[in-house]
DNA sequence: AAAGCTTGCTAAAGCGGATTATCTAAATTA
DNA sequence: TAATTTAGATAATCCGCTTTAGCAAGCTTT
């Protein structure tokens, strides 16, 4: 069934039943009798059009293109959910590809993301991926990026106060009295990594204690995560805390550190980045990332451009984190004042950092 | 830059160049000559063909349209990354759906699928979905159930044992001294969760006990399913087990028990439908469905199907679970001999059952 | 009453490919 | 040598929809 079908089955042109079914009816002067008979007509076949037909005509795809680093992690599959909903709510489809953070892989996602015509793009970048996203703005593409940017192409995109984040919580651990506390996190160049990285160190610098930084390779096969860790914390049992550079590395590090017996908090007291109903339940300090704040932003920003031709100046929003803090490492306040940094909302417009505080310090796990 | 263009520049048809692009230059004759000047003009400029034209010229999208119950849900979030990853290998790309299991909201996505003329089907049917599924079937489109499958549609499916894998958890709660054992579940007229509650009935009825069913009803918002939850534990305190029937109710059950202060295993023994890191960390035992493998047998044979134009005898595919034993019900074994089912492998051919044993009992999760 | 507007609708040309039916010139065959 | 065959390539049509440029008939205007 198609435009031609319902044109010749009712006498009158493909293009005057085009015209009603993309609304156009009073625009083009169509009589509102013959727009009965034909919306008539469609709802009595239930015709709908070819989307694929559809979308060679006009260039649009009504498609967006989510590309995450793993579907699978429940992070970003929230975020994929939230986006889903509000993408379908406005007429979008999504599809997408996890990239595992290889750069050569994403490329070829890209390019087949191109060969769909997605209208728009939502990506959390992989490392040297720079000049492919340049090429995608250049073509006048939507692109938002989110959860780590890429500090040399001038994007929109969403992202947490990593760095703060890292500091605030190596701090609480450092005035509730933490001598020797490492990050242990993914080996990573990006910024997000980087960022948390640095919250680290300049909290470790800052009260002039030794760093302990470990460094893990990301690999899909989870025993070549634990295997390091493991004998990372076996070898430095003189550690009094820990912090977690992601809820994977998380995941894996309380499970070792299960495994070695070591109690928490009298051992060893924990944080993680990102929190989720694991951490949550058991009892894990967490940095958590406001997850519906984040996904829409993104995809009101992408939303946004979407429907506008010209695009406007970017958008770079920084999302404040919430430290959720549980059992695992009790801040027992030794000192220094309790400073909470209900981040106040900057709008230095144009081309600059729009700072969103979510107002959620201290609040436990949603998902 | 599209085919036309190629053809005008190399100052050849566009029939010649779309003959070598399908690969069809021998068969059609086309001097090797030509082929490779066509080759490397294509090579040198980069071009790739308008997948768009490509699918409304042939019928084919090369897309794989993938109805899940909530995309941010861990069980439906992997199996989607590792049929993503088997889809690309092939030359699919997948577009996915949650439904929340919301009947109308499936039956949408359906013909959005269908406006997109998605090649294949691979769905997690809500209820009341069969007639929507038999007209794709009956439209030819090769679909593949999983999770759960709709008696009266004869389907191709993939799916666990959940009858004997609550049938087994259930009695070995029962073996190892429990009396009051709580089965607590999501309310559902689907079949997994029919069979999960048959399972466990079957066995409080074997060993004459009484049973204690709460259903409860779903909802995105968690804290709608804690507080019933919530009440209903703290109503029923002489239980001695429980047994939830979802990873989701099972989180949210660990959550309130840990509430209500009960100390698990000693007051509350625990087993949960599904394996995850959560229920590994927390020493949670867990019924643990094979998920790679439910993936892969989802993956395989609608690739298979899409390989063939007939459509061959259906495939019902029953996998077996595997029961991950920690310490949240320790099963000390009174009495009855233990009894391990390695499920044979039973082919019934044509339109019949397959059991297909993963050989995992007692295996913790893979995650 | 001729010129100019409106109204209501449509023919035809894309969009970028796949495919079928042909067509020509050279090579075989009879 | 005339009739076939074959190699090599192409014109034309189609997929289903959008959109531009018009067309014809009825109304106004002057």
């Amino acid at each position: 069934m198609s435009i031609a079908d319902i044109a010749s089955r009712l006498n009158i042109s493909k293009t005057t039943v085009s015209f009603i079914l993309n609304g156009r009816a009073q625009e083009k002067r169509i009589s509102e009798k013959l727009v009965k008979q034909v919306t008539d007509y469609i709802a009595e076949v239930g015709y709908k059009p070819n989307a694929l037909a559809q979308s060679l005509a006009t260039g649009k795809s009504n498609i967006i293109g989510l590309m995450v680093e793993d579907i699978s992690n429940p992070f970003f599959a929230t975020i994929a959910r939230l986006i889903e909903d509000r993408a379908y709510e406005n007429g979008y489809k999504i599809v997408y590809c996890s990239t595992d953070n290889d750069t050569e892989r994403a490329r070829e996602q890209l390019k087949i993301f191109q060969d769909r015509h997605v209208d728009g793009y939502i990506i959390a970048p992989p490392p040297d991926i720079e000049a492919d996203i340049e090429q995608l703005i250049k073509q006048g593409f939507p692109v938002v990026l989110f959860d780590r940017y890429l500090p040399k192409v001038n994007t929109d995109y969403v992202v947490v106060d990593n760095y703060y984040s890292t500091y605030n919580a190596t701090r609480k651990l450092i005035e509730s009295g933490h001598k020797k506390i490492a990050f242990i996190t993914f080996l990573s160049e990006q910024t997000q990594m980087q960022e948390r990285r640095l919250g680290y160190e300049t909290a470790i610098k800052e009260f002039k204690l030794k760093p302990n930084l470990k460094e893990i390779k990301f690999h899909r096969n989870e025993e070549l995560i634990n295997e390091p860790l493991f004998s990372y914390l076996k070898k430095n049992r003189a550690l009094d805390a820990v912090l977690f550079g992601t809820d994977h590395i998380g995941t894996c590090g309380l499970k070792m550190i299960k495994k070695l017996g070591l109690k928490i908090p009298d051992d060893l007291a924990v944080i993680s980045f990102d929190d989720y109903s694991l951490f949550e339940l058991y009892s894990v300090t967490a940095i958590g990332q406001p997850i519906v704040e984040i996904a829409d932003h993104i995809i009101t920003l992408l939303l946004k451009k979407l429907n506008k031709t010209q695009s406007s100046s970017t958008q770079k929003m920084t999302l404040s984190t919430y430290l959720a803090e549980r059992e695992s490492a009790p801040f027992t306040n030794v000192g220094i004042a309790k400073k909470q940094s209900k981040a106040a909302i900057h709008q230095k417009d144009n081309g600059s950092i729009t700072t969103v505080s979510t107002g959620k310090d201290n609040k436990g796990s949603e998902l």
